[in-house]
RNA sequence: GGCCCCGUAGCUCAACUGAAUAGAGCAUUUGACUACGGAUCAAAAGGUUACAGGUUUGAAUCCUGUCGGGGUCACCA
């Protein structure tokens, strides 16, 4: 891809990262890869703007992010291309054809063309700017705690899955038409004909699909294939198992298509055309600054190091931005206001963070007053019942939430236990409770219920402060 | 148009897969021991689960239809 990372991806990245922690917590060996689409029309659309009106502008020299630097320029092509549309149609063009008759769409198809043929010029254009994307997008990864165990890119992966089709051609499994492209007739199951290879020979995304597809069954000993891709393309994986089903590959029933809901603005979708993206950079920056300004007005870390208090806002914005969107279940489509932005109140990832720094702050003054925290009484308040039978449910909640490769549920869960426990302190007393059995009795308690916590952000990639 | 998904308080989301008065948060109104940490807690108000039928002892959940929203049906990925 070619533009900055928006709020649409932060919700995949989540959850392909939660859902892996989740099914880890499961007991399962997992291997996350990422796919890149570093080639296409798209990116020479980009370079095609930059050699025009760039002048060689860098992230160096420019002083912006690599992504947002070549997203600035398919804006520009955007730009002049509806302009030059606009041109054609005056003078006379149907407006259905004229888009396809401006000169500029014209180069960045010519553009393509000489990159499939390893124009060096053009690759090596290619290379540099797809580099600035990269590290653009390392750094956003990275602010947001998420890493891959495998990049793979489509340049190097586009050509796989024609010798798949070759083969289903010879199997007679798939038919070719006049015009040498094949196809694959899906009409008795209930779909239409697919085209599998154009009639140049050249491959599609779905031969490249069914390649990929193939090459990490083979590479690796897989029980299931989750692809975490958004629900636009149900389609695509529906007639991705049924092809391979149809080469007889049987490792196609592990094949699952995690599909997840849109994000989408109060007003609609979100369309990079008319800049209603939420970026991604901006979002996590804004998220900081919030948490940044709460923590300032309570005033309670002024004795805390200012490299501290620092960490101490990031994991907190993120913990908002983060839980915000796992707690919506990913099937979902979600709605995101981006004028009321994200609340730190109420059920929301401060609201846990908070219920641990509190616990751990009556954890540290107990342990100043040489408390013991054991259990050693069997004497139990209703709540105490009620919050021993929630952290009981914890690792069937667990079981549950990879089951369905839903992070949410964990999410609720952590959320309803820390709301018991802030109803159990405000009216149970830990600290002044006279009894010593019971007073540790409840000191055990409360940092059991630290721990789960601590988990279950930690599937969810939240990580949770001793104070803040 | 064909196929797929969705419609729950003003808003954002739940509801253990068919169970009893459909639950939270935000927003609104009100209250809380000098607070073992108030980014909290309590209370009020807010619902014919889009609508109409059907199955069932029982439906937000299953079936049919209607209305409304989205997606997809590319020799884009």
């Amino acid at each position: 891809t070619n533009t900055p990372l928006n709020l649409g991806h932060i919700r995949n990245n989540l959850l392909v990262w939660s859902v892996s922690r989740l099914l880890e917590a499961n007991g399962n060996h997992v291997m996350w890869v990422n796919l890149v689409n570093d080639r296409g029309i798209h990116i020479c659309k980009s370079m095609l703007a930059w050699l025009k009106t760039g002048n060689g502008e860098t992230p160096q020299s420019s002083g912006m992010k690599g992504d947002h630097l070549v997203g600035k320029y398919y804006v520009a092509f955007s730009n002049e291309l509806k302009k030059q549309t606009k041109e054609l149609i005056a003078k006379g063009v149907p407006e259905d054809e004229a888009e396809k008759q401006t000169p500029i769409l014209k180069q960045a198809q010519e553009m393509l063309v000489k990159w499939e043929q390893g124009d060096k010029e053009v690759v090596d254009l290619w290379k540099t700017m797809n580099g600035w994307v990269y590290e653009g997008f390392d750094k956003t990864y990275q602010r947001l705690g998420i890493s891959f165990d495998r990049t793979y890119y489509e340049s190097q992966t586009y050509l796989l899955g024609k010798s798949l089709v070759q083969a289903g051609l010879a199997k007679g499994i798939f038919e070719q038409q006049e015009d040498s492209s094949v196809w694959c007739d899906l009409i008795a199951d209930g779909l239409d004909k697919k085209l599998l290879l154009r009639g140049d020979g050249t491959s599609v995304y779905m031969t490249q699909d069914l390649g990929t597809a193939h090459q990490r069954f083979s590479e690796y000993k897989l029980d299931e294939h989750i692809y975490v891709v958004g629900n636009e393309q149900n389609y695509h994986f529906q007639v991705l198992k049924l092809v391979l089903k149809k080469l007889g590959f049987n490792w196609a029933d592990s094949i699952c298509h995690l599909s997840y809901g849109m994000v989408e603005l109060p007003e609609g979708k979100m369309k990079s055309r008319e800049g209603t993206v939420v970026d991604a950079d901006d979002l996590v920056q804004d998220m900081y600054a919030t948490a940044k300004e709460t923590s300032m007005e309570l005033g309670r870390l002024d004795d805390m190091p200012v490299e501290e208090q620092e960490k101490l806002f990031e994991m907190v914005g993120l913990g908002a931005l983060k839980y915000f969107i796992i707690k919506v279940d990913p099937k979902k489509t979600m709605v995101f206001d981006p004028k009321e932005s994200i609340d730190f109140n109420g059920n929301t990832g401060p609201f846990i963070q908070y219920t641990h720094a509190r616990i751990k702050s009556i954890l540290r003054k107990a342990a100043e007053q040489d408390c013991k925290n054991e259990v050693t009484s069997t004497e139990l308040l209703p709540k105490e019942i009620e919050i021993i039978k929630l952290l009981n449910n914890f690792p069937t909640r667990v079981k549950e939430g990879g089951d369905e490769h839903s992070p949410a549920i964990i999410a609720n869960y952590a959320y309803d236990l820390a709301k018991e426990f802030s109803q159990y302190y405000h009216d149970t007393s830990i600290l002044k409770e006279e009894n010593a059995a019971i007073k540790a009795n409840r000191l055990a308690l409360i940092e059991t219920i630290a721990k789960v916590l601590t988990k279950a952000m930690d599937i969810l990639g939240i990580t949770l402060p001793e104070r803040m």
